[in-house]
DNA sequence: TGATCCATGTCAGCAAGGTGTCAGGTCGTT
DNA sequence: AACGACCTGACACCTTGCTGACATGGATCA
C-alpha cells in the first residue's frame, strides 16, 4: 500500500518511514504544504499521514481542499498542539483520526491500520467487470473464479482499469499510472501490454475506443 | 478540449503549446493582455493558462475583469515571482491553481487535469435530445439505448451540439471546437462530418438552420 | 559462474478505420 | 431561373492500434 507522509521534522520522517516500510508501506514523503496538496490532489495514496504545522500551507487547509475536490483517501492528522478544539476542527476538515506529538511508532501504525481497515469497509477491494474481478487486498485477478497470473505491470494496468471502469482511460492516462511518468510516445509498449492482457483474460473486458484510449465497461448485472 | 494560453515569451510558449497538443488539447496562443481578455471574454475554453507577466494589461487585472463578468472557466496562473502573497492575490482574484515558474512540463498538464477534472464535478456527464443519449464519462452516444460507435471527429461534434443543444451553432464555431483552427474555408469538410452523423443517428438529430448553422433541439419532455 | 526463465521493451508489418477532397446533386431563396 | 448553401457517394491517403518475433536484462539456482 502507498502511503503519503507529510512532515517538515526529518528527524521524525525518517523515524516513520523507517518503521512504515519495515511494516511493507511503500512511502513517499514531502515537507511543505503546497507539494502535499498537489501530490494528494493528483495521485493515488492507500492512506495519507499528515503534520498539522507545515510551511507552505497549512495542513488542515490542505486537507479542507483535498476533500472539497472529493478525495477520499483516509488521512491521520499529526500535530503538537493537542488540544481539544484542534481535534475538532481536524474531525470537521475530513480527518479520520488524529495523533498527538509525542507518540509512539507503535501507535501510530496501530492507528494507520484501524483508518485503513475503516476506510476499506467503504469501498470494497474487490472490484469486478463481466467474468473478471479483481481483488486488491490479495493482488489476484480472476475470470470465473479462476485466478489468472499477472505480470507486475499487467496487474497494475487491470487494477487501474477496473478501478476506473464504466470511463474511457486514455492513453496518457495509463501511461502515467501504469509506467512511473513516462511520455516516450514513440514507442508502443503500452499497446502490446494491453494485448498480453487480453490473451490471459479474453478480448471483452478492455474495449478500444480508437482515438481516445481504453474502456472497461461497468456491469449492468 | 480548447485551452487559452497567454504567455508572452515564445521559448515557454512553443514548449507548454507542444505539451499540450501531445495531450490531446486544442491549444489557442496570445501574447498581451488586452488580446488575452478579449479572447477569454468573448469564446470558450474548457481552461485558460495565464501568465502574470504580462505587456498590456496585468494578468491579474485580466482574470478580475473575466471574474467580473461571469466567466468560470478554470484558470491556472504562471508566475516567476513566487511569493505567497502573489499566491493569495491569484486565488483571492479567482485562479483555480498557481504554477511558480520555472515548472516541469508534467507538472503543469498535471494540474491543468486537476482544475479540468475539479469545474467538471460540477456538470453533468449524461444528456440528451429526443431518442439520442451522450455519456461523456463513457464516450458513449446511444439511440433509444443502443450503443453507436463515433469515431473521435464524430464524437466531438456530437457532444458539442449536444451540450450546446437548443441554441443555433455556427459552422465557425463548429469549426473551431471540433478542429482547432477557424479559417479553412476552402473544404467542406464540417459538411461531410454531419453527413456521416447523420447517418450513423438519424437525420433527425441535427437540424440545419440555412446561412446560420446547425440545431440540436432541445427535448420539449 | 553460467544456464535458464520470466518480464518487458522494440520493431516491422499488417489490417482496419478515419478523414479530406472532389464532383456532382439537391434544395431553398430571391 | 439563377445563385448559393448544403448534401452525398466515391476514392485515396494516412493514422491508429494489433500482432508475432526477437532482444535485453534482471533474478534465481545449480
Amino acid at each position: 500500500m502507498r502511503v503519503l507522509l507529510v512532515e517538515d521534522d526529518r528527524r521524525i520522517a525518517s523515524d516513520v518511514v523507517r518503521a512504515l516500510e519495515a511494516a511493507g508501506y511503500v512511502v513517499e514523503t514531502v515537507r511543505d504544504g503546497e507539494e502535499a496538496w498537489f501530490r494528494g490532489d493528483t495521485e493515488d495514496y492507500g492512506a495519507v499521514i499528515l503534520d498539522l504545522g507545515l510551511p507552505g500551507m497549512d495542513g488542515l487547509a490542505v486537507l479542507k481542499r483535498w476533500r472539497a475536490n472529493g478525495r477520499q483517501m483516509p488521512v491521520l492528522i499529526l500535530t503538537a498542539r493537542a488540544s481539544w478544539a484542534e481535534r475538532v476542527d481536524g474531525i470537521d476538515a475530513g480527518a479520520d483520526d488524529y495523533l498527538p506529538k509525542p507518540f509512539r511508532i507503535e501507535e501510530l501504525l496501530a492507528r494507520l491500520r484501524s483508518i485503513v481497515r475503516r476506510s476499506a469497509g467503504h469501498a470494497s477491494s474487490v472490484v469486478s467487470s463481466g467474468e473478471i474481478t479483481l481483488d486488491e487486498r490479495q493482488m489476484r485477478v480472476s475470470v470465473r473464479g479462476v485466478p489468472i497470473a499477472m505480470s507486475p505491470l499487467e496487474y497494475r494496468l487491470v487494477a487501474y482499469l477496473l478501478r476506473h471502469r464504466g470511463r474511457v482511460v486514455s492513453q496518457h492516462e495509463l501511461d502515467e499510472n501504469v509506467y512511473g511518468h513516462g511520455e516516450d510516445h514513440d514507442s508502443n509498449a503500452l499497446e502490446v501490454l494491453i494485448g498480453r492482457v487480453r490473451k490471459k483474460l479474453g478480448p471483452d473486458l478492455i474495449e478500444t475506443r480508437r482515438g481516445f484510449g481504453y474502456l472497461v465497461p461497468e456491469t449492468p448485472a
